[in-house]
DNA sequence: TAGTATTATGTAAGCGCTTTCATTTATAGC
DNA sequence: GCTATAAATGAAAGCGCTTACATAATACTA
């Protein structure tokens, strides 16, 4: 491999001058420009991107963190990071945080030694006091999909409050009234958010949540089934479920089909994420679109911002959902 | 951030004592040894990765090219590698191809010139010669899914063959004579290598593949909706189709469903891949379960014990797959 | 055309490590 | 106690770039 200091001999010009070509910044004349232009050629010079990095301090890479790598979900999301990233010509490194405090502790810390010009973290575990302490230290981060206040300038994330009020917004809208309810784990910011929009929406109409009609899931698709069983199982009428996540709504779904219900004529059912699955469940589920894709590109374009001073660039923070209707709800029948 | 120098300094040590209890193979002494250890507990030191890659030339990542990020796929391939290689200490830098032959260049490219120790190379669009070609150069690669001749050595892939035998196997066993086939694009080998073991499969009962019930599709759903109205317009009688992939097979069952059609009561479907979502069709899809994830770690190891000479690991090539019976199949009521 | 302001290029000092080779110190044999 | 050998440590030369800073070349002014 041919170093700069080869493409310099050959050209007849110094390091820097090579150099100063390669980073096309600094004022070279045109007639040198080119001497050096055609002895990379020649040499089939590549700039060695390590030593690059060691030089100017800047690796021109990103951590990424995600819960999983697999999943409907993260794939969207590093498919946005990585168009914008790649584009930039930085590029991305990944770790999975499988949703587990020392987990993702440890994905965090692999990175930064990395040397990591900025991490793109989407964790769940972690407290916001680990956050707020690494916020001190020296590479920049942004969190995806996550709210902690003190970070708030650092944070990108879903309106899930809004969300949660335009499902229940659409049931009532198609007439439904006694709605039930299969929430994430409530410890959870986005599952208590959506829920809090769900309420908003009631208070609408003049109605409130009922109890009765509330279970707490664990946004997995057994958390949808059993939810669904134990719904059923109270006795309490409903026509229509909200369900705070599409895995849960699935669940829910193919229980519903074995104890013998149809949905949406026996009960409608609304989703939230619209994960590409949402589309070949049967019916084809309703549910809230999540624009997971455009968030990670917009963190992404934070840090360019950010980091490379890429000043140009408008970074939005918070993201509005929206309704996606097919097939999984219908008009109540007695309002 | 603390340096080496930093760390010799306070442990009274040099700098050679130093590197070399970082990377305990050199012989110290066990009180040196803990004077250094000490001092980087005391400072926090943390050694410079890049540094460490430009001195000793291995930059301890590994380049994964994939088609996407985003779909049910690629998603598991990741989670293997970057399983493997994290428990390894090297770390993984990602890039899409989007199976377009000047994006998947420019990927390998990218990554090349990040100074890749290996690459992992999912493609789909690049030619056998350009790999070859590519094979000369510094850079040690392994390619998932994918076969060619020359690189055999390098080659980690799925017998496709038995795949297709498989499914059309479990079909004739449940009594079903008049099979349909939807075909990936057979330009691509995976597709034709599935349909040949299809035709083996229907050797062994003294049946041929008829060629009015041959549709080519295009791994997408809406090949297999298309195929499915194509197959039922064409008139001839079958009684099960096999779906050279769970998309395929997922736009079939749509179709199927809007023209009136009940599977697996009228005919049956299988897939292939056992894509995550396959589980969420209705019914739920019977298919052929395609590894993946394993495969994409068996390509991790082949970069370990290839490049970094971790000699123990032992490496498989060619993948089996097996059959996921669910609910799309069920038995031929004439045979 | 001398004198000054610009612009282009070169020199050389790092960046924070690894690694070879030389040197020092400990261990053993007699 | 004195050499012969092995083990532990240090000195220093890079790895391939970037980037002040210094210097040379050119353009501009009066």
């Amino acid at each position: 491999m041919a170093t700069i200091y080869q493409v310099s001999e050959l050209a007849g010009v110094s390091l820097a001058t090579v150099s100063r070509v390669m980073n096309n910044n600094a004022r070279v004349s045109d007639k040198t420009r080119d001497k050096v232009l055609v002895a990379m050629e020649q040499l089939g010079y590549r700039p060695n991107s390590i030593a690059q990095s060691l030089a100017s301090s800047r690796s021109n890479s990103i951590g990424i963190l995600v819960s999983e790598l697999h999943g409907p979900f993260y794939g969207e999301m590093l498919t946005g990071i990585e168009a914008e990233f790649r584009a930039a010509g930085k590029h991305v490194i990944i770790a999975a945080g499988h949703s587990e405090r020392a987990t993702e502790e440890e994905g965090i810390d692999f990175l930064r030694s990395r040397s990591c010009d900025a991490l793109i973290l989407h964790v769940e575990a972690v407290t916001d006091q680990y956050l707020i302490e690494l916020s001190k230290k020296e590479t920049p981060f942004v969190l995806l999909n996550r709210q902690v206040a003190a970070l708030a300038e650092r944070c990108i994330s879903l309106d899930n409050e809004l969300g949660g009020y335009l499902a229940t917004h659409h049931l009532l809208q198609q007439g439904h009234r006694h709605i039930a309810y299969i929430a994430g784990p409530m410890w959870k910011t986005d599952a208590r958010d959506r829920f809090h929009g769900h309420q908003r929406a009631l208070a609408e109409y003049q109605l409130t949540a009922d109890d009765a009609l509330f279970f707490e899931g664990d946004f997995r698709e057994t958390g949808g089934s059993k939810g669904l069983q134990w719904l059923l199982a109270s006795g309490r009428p409903f026509s229509a479920l909200v369900c705070a996540n599409d895995e849960m709504a699935s669940g829910a779904l193919t229980a519903a089909r074995e104890l013998g219900y149809e949905v949406p004529a026996n009960f409608s059912v609304i989703g939230f994420d619209n994960v590409n699955f949402a589309y070949y469940t049967y019916p084809k589920l309703s549910t809230i679109d999540y624009p997971i894709s455009a968030m990670g590109q917009m963190a992404a374009r934070w840090v360019l911002q950010q980091v490379y001073q890429q000043s140009s660039i408008v970074v939005q923070q918070v993201f509005s959902p929206h309704l996606i209707p097919r097939d999984s709800v219908a008009e109540a029948l007695h309002t």
